[in-house]
DNA sequence: TCTCGATTGGATAGCGTTGTCCAAGCATAG
DNA sequence: CTATGCTTGGACAACGCTATCCAATCGAGA
């Protein structure tokens, strides 16, 4: 009873084990491990009075399973890694939150890890997951169309598949694995044909050149004023950042009188842009419209009229936690599953005279 | 070489273990673990030439360290723990950034759990915590003055100390562990007494009761009045988020004939006020000022003239880490280290007639 | 040449859990 | 009363790695 081996107090009291539990209600350790974490096969419940008496003793030592043993035991993780670039873009945010709490509603926990868009990072990253044992990995960052960089990303992916970790891939890519992905394209378009309807003279402010996300905006935006009658006067690229879009708009300056609409391929490029615009003198919205992607929530309340799209970042997790638990014969199955984008025009406010 | 006993491809090629590579290599797999994986006991590093032959082995086969085998042999695992309410919100995705950066830098990774501010859940997490064998446990919710919730808290958070692993604690509290905070109250106060330079009529909008977080702005704030001789007209509670602030500022109505700034003791709950301070009728920041607390990037471009304090949010991580990894004899020296917030008063833009 | 200490490699056991098998108990049907 | 099938509990090995001890090797000093 107090003849515990372990010193009595401060640092390092070894937790409770299973073997403690199993002592303290008299039991075998392998009664205690089915009552206490029942596997897959739900069944061998054991008789009531052995549960209530293991389960009791259980939560008098304060036991709590060890997942780090659990995972060499079973040669798997409860847990889904998720890749993402950085945590603190909006983007990456709001889909750790979906994926934490599908992961959560299904038992298992979520590993974030970050590659600051270093490709060498990113190999180093995928390469000790397989290690770890995850169930599934999420790739949430945003891919180039650089041919050797995804390439060899590629096959680092292949291998942490064929260890039989489930490979899902968030947005449009090269990656031949499984993909859930948005109509970004159509959404763009539609952002644009709406605009267009009101504006004629259009710059775009694009991401990094090489970059697939940024690529299918535009090409989604083009598509959409094509349908109008009309091409942009102007495609900048830069940075998705604030700072991107406020260099973007200074690049642009000289052709800026021709310009109604300043159509940013992200909101936190809007931001920099309606900076910078308001630094050269073009008073938005009165003056000059811009617009964003990605519908980040402040800016509903503090630009009027400011259009964008959002995306269905946090409907990721679930549809990614489905497709990597999905049943083992149903991989290889590559299908994309696509979510809806939301396109969000608001009409320019009516100026209120002071 | 060829006759590998696991299936060639697909579901379940096991990855490569120690014992692969030391067999590959021609050592033993203790002499493969000591060069592979040199623990802290630096020393032993192994011959030049069964140094090379290992690391080719072992960089051939692919392997990658199983850290949940780590994790049982040693006894603890290389992460730290990070406790959110909700990683959407911005202060506790910029600490998470912090936290990682620094975590990465010594080598360890880092588990986060988000409670959504349930005690329950909260509990639960922290429970779950002890079996995970974690080095350390950072504890970045907002916490309360509820005695028996934080009592609960505090006596789980012990258990789990007690079991090796380091907690600490971001911001004031009344939990008995290293902590780590700001100099909160002056520099709310600082802000309060530079803000009173020009504002005299004004009003606080505080987040909810009870929240250490907005007991300690709220105070310091009043004290900085208090030293230009002032006191606000009304504190008003809500969520600490947009639409509290919005629902603070109708609650306020009535009375805001009387009130010429609106300190918001978040920036969230600034942008929330200032919709509704517009629809009310009253042009901010024309015919009215509104403050906020925490300098969330987007504000400072979007709302000109707007003051608040700027929290060293990502220098948490680096504190913490230090805390937690600090010699094991320096334990229960849990003195505070306390870190300093920016005060940021922008002036009131000149109007620039249209 | 011999002894000593330092360095290196390896054997063994153990970390906490689960998978697999086997034995025992029990009720039911023949 | 026995044969059958089902349920239940337990023994044993295994997962991948490291800590701890022990043996072998080596160089240097006596």
């Amino acid at each position: 009873m107090t003849d515990n081996p372990s010193p009595p107090a401060g640092r390092g009291v070894r937790p409770p084990t299973l073997a403690d539990v199993a002592e303290a209600a008299g039991v075998s350790l392998i009664t205690a491990s089915r009552i206490l974490n029942p596997g897959v096969r739900g069944t061998r419940s054991g008789s009531q009075e052995r549960r209530r008496k293991v389960q009791d003793a259980a939560q008098a030592l304060g036991y709590t399973v060890n997942p780090a043993a659990q995972t060499i035991a079973v040669g798997a993780a409860r847990t889904i890694a998720l890749i993402v670039t950085d945590i603190r873009d909006f983007g990456s945010a709001t889909i750790m939150a979906g994926v934490m709490a599908a992961a959560e509603s299904r038992g298992m926990s979520v590993a974030v890890r970050t590659t600051h868009d270093d490709p060498v990072r990113e190999l180093e990253i995928v390469r000790a997951l397989r290690g770890e044992r995850h169930r599934g990995v999420i790739i949430a960052t945003s891919r180039t169309t650089d041919e050797p960089r995804e390439s060899r990303f590629r096959q680092e992916l292949s291998s942490l598949e064929d260890s039989g970790a489930r490979v899902v891939v968030i947005g449009d890519s090269t990656l031949p694995f499984a993909r859930v992905t948005v109509d970004t394209e159509s959404a763009a378009a539609e952002l644009a044909t709406q605009l267009a309807l009101t504006h004629h003279r259009i710059a775009i402010l694009a991401g990094p050149e090489g970059e697939v996300t940024s690529l299918e905006r535009v090409t989604g935006f083009e598509a959409g004023l094509a349908a109008a009658g009309l091409s942009p006067i102007a495609v900048m690229h830069g940075e998705f950042s604030r700072d991107g879009g406020y260099a973007a708009v200074y690049d642009l300056q000289a052709r800026l009188a021709d310009v109604d609409l300043v159509a940013a391929m992200s909101d936190a490029m809007a931001v920099g842009a309606i900076v910078a615009l308001n630094e050269i003198g073009f008073r938005v919205p009165d003056e000059m419209t811009v617009s964003g992607f990605d519908n980040v929530p402040l800016l509903a309340d503090l630009l009027p009229g400011f259009s964008t799209v959002a995306m269905p970042l946090e409907q990721f997790g679930e549809a990614c936690l489905d497709r990597i638990l999905e049943d083992a014969s149903d991989r290889r199955n590559n299908e994309t599953v696509r979510l809806r984008a939301d396109v969000i025009v608001r009409p320019k406010p009516h100026r209120s005279l002071p």
